[in-house]
RNA sequence: GGAGAGGUGGCAGAGCGGUCUAUUGCACCGCACUUGAAAUGCGGAGUGCCUUUACGGGCACCGUGAGUUCGAAUCUCACCCUCUCCGCCA
């Protein structure tokens, strides 16, 4: 969500961010329920300050005649507003709606693009493995190592079920203890979030009211967030901090869910797409100022790429087009692993920063020096995807034999340094 | 799942249809008194929105949302949350 007066001054950015981010969105409709919005509210507010001079009179006029004909008038003000009122209620909805559809805007370095096609390579890091065998893909590797099963998952849990078995299960759990043994060097509050969530924190986070598709809900109406950036934002939900409390850095660890309601077809087969995975995110609330929001943001890049050159993985950073960009997003960086079975590569992480526009939907302020409360800067990215992340590790490590060399980092959480016979 | 109690300003805690611009206490800030401090006295403090060049003015906010009423912190309904007890349970 952005200012409305922002809006209001800013007409042709709103324009030009839902064009670039090739969003639907007509500023013009907003604005004409603004206006009718502001020109009710102003009369009402007269007619409130006329009922409450009346009120004062009435309370004070002993039963009688005069108390009467006080009464009297004041019912005749009441009618005249309840139109007005009911107007209100319904330019309010109208107005509310069309607030949480509004795009925030790209940064300038943003590239136009109309979809991932056109984000644009920033850089490459790590050497691509040369195999002299066809390289197998991570699938049939983890089949033949008996580290996943994926006939027993689809059975089991339906489709893009899993499970993994063995080292496979071993190597999950050691990328999340050497993620957080990296990020306790940065001074990150480790936190694990629920993943089952209500409406709102989906709404704050601007998943919502557009995703609603790819989410799952309960019974009860909750909703099982995709990612952990949902629970560790909206645990900050309607709190001030003071300036000193910033910035908040957390890694959060979560279950995440997605329905991949629009992704049929793709990535059916494996641990590249599936329901149910674990995740740890970044995330970071600083002060309200841009500079330090592209500060975390270049850091949190800087935190996921250590990783990858950490695992010794090739990877590369794009920087996302326009439409590749969420609602709320004001920039985004993919980084995209090598997969040596599919020659090319794909995103394990998606770094951002929004500005204010989830802490204003959420809530969450600070106090600065000069005693004035602000809206926070809110950020989030990927640190360690699961089991996505064992696909590039696998697949770029197996050896001639069959077996998989486990990167060095690993092998103190493994307690081996290779899977399978040599 | 069943029964009950309750959500009021930074905190504690009154108010249960109009005199509430929400009593009071603590904490906070300013001023006075004081060499300084304590104590005391006086005054001030929140958030959001509308309006105004500005000074200022106005409206709303007592968990959230609807409703009853000329008028709601107070009455009604729904929802959310907290606590206590029973049941079930990793």
């Amino acid at each position: 969500m952005l200012d409305i007066k922002f809006i209001r001054e800013n007409k042709e950015f709103i324009e030009l961010a839902a064009k670039k981010k090739r969003v639907k969105f007509d500023v013009g409709l907003l604005l004409k329920a603004d206006d009718e919005r502001r020109t009710l509210l102003t009369s009402i507010e007269k007619k409130r300050a006329e009922q409450n001079e009346f009120n004062g009179q009435i309370a004070s006029t002993p039963t009688g005649g005069a108390r009467e004909a006080l009464i009297a008038r004041m019912k005749s003000i009441k009618d005249e507003s309840s139109v007005e009122e009911e107007k209100l209620t319904e330019v309010m909805k109208r107005w509310r709606k069309l607030m949480l559809e509004v795009p925030n805007i790209p940064d300038m370095s943003v590239p136009e693009g109309e979809s991932d096609e056109q984000n644009q390579e920033l850089r490459t890091w790590g050497k691509k493995p040369s195999f002299d065998f066809e390289p197998k893909s991570h699938i049939e590797l983890m089949e033949k190592l008996d580290l996943a099963d994926f006939s027993r998952g689809a059975e089991v849990s339906g489709f893009r079920g899993y499970f993994l078995k063995n080292e496979g299960a071993l190597l999950e759990f050691a990328l999340w203890n050497f993620t957080n043994s990296f990020f306790r060097t940065k001074k990150f509050i480790p936190m694990i979030v629920p993943s089952l969530v209500r409406r709102e924190t989906l709404l704050g986070t601007g998943y919502l009211p557009q995703g609603e598709d790819d989410l799952y809900h309960t019974q009860d109406s909750e909703y099982l967030a995709g990612t952990g950036e949902v629970g560790a934002m909206a645990y900050f939900t309607n709190q001030t901090l003071q300036e000193n409390e910033l910035p908040q850095k957390i890694i959060a660890f979560s279950d995440c869910f997605r329905r991949e309601a629009g992704s049929h077809g793709k990535d059916t087969k494996g641990l590249m797409r599936v329901h149910e995975f674990f995740k740890l995110e970044q995330v970071i609330l600083c002060e309200a100022n841009h500079e330090v929001s592209v500060k975390h943001h270049e850091e949190l890049l800087a935190y996921a790429e250590s990783l990858m050159q950490a695992l010794e993985i090739p990877y590369r950073v794009v920087i996302n087009c326009g439409a590749d960009l969420g609602l709320g997003q004001v920039k985004k960086y993919d980084i995209e692993a090598w997969i040596p079975s599919e020659k090319r590569y794909r995103e394990t992480h998606s770094c951002s920063y929004f500005h204010d526009f989830q802490t204003r939907r959420l809530n969450i302020k600070y106090k600065g020096a000069d005693g004035k409360a602000r809206f926070a800067h809110s950020l989030n990215s990927t640190a360690m995807p699961t089991p996505r992340m064992l696909i590039p590790l696998i697949e770029n490590n197996q050896q001639a034999d069959g077996s998989v060399k486990i990167p060095k980092v690993l092998v103190d959480y493994m307690g081996q340094d290779r899977i399978g016979i040599s």
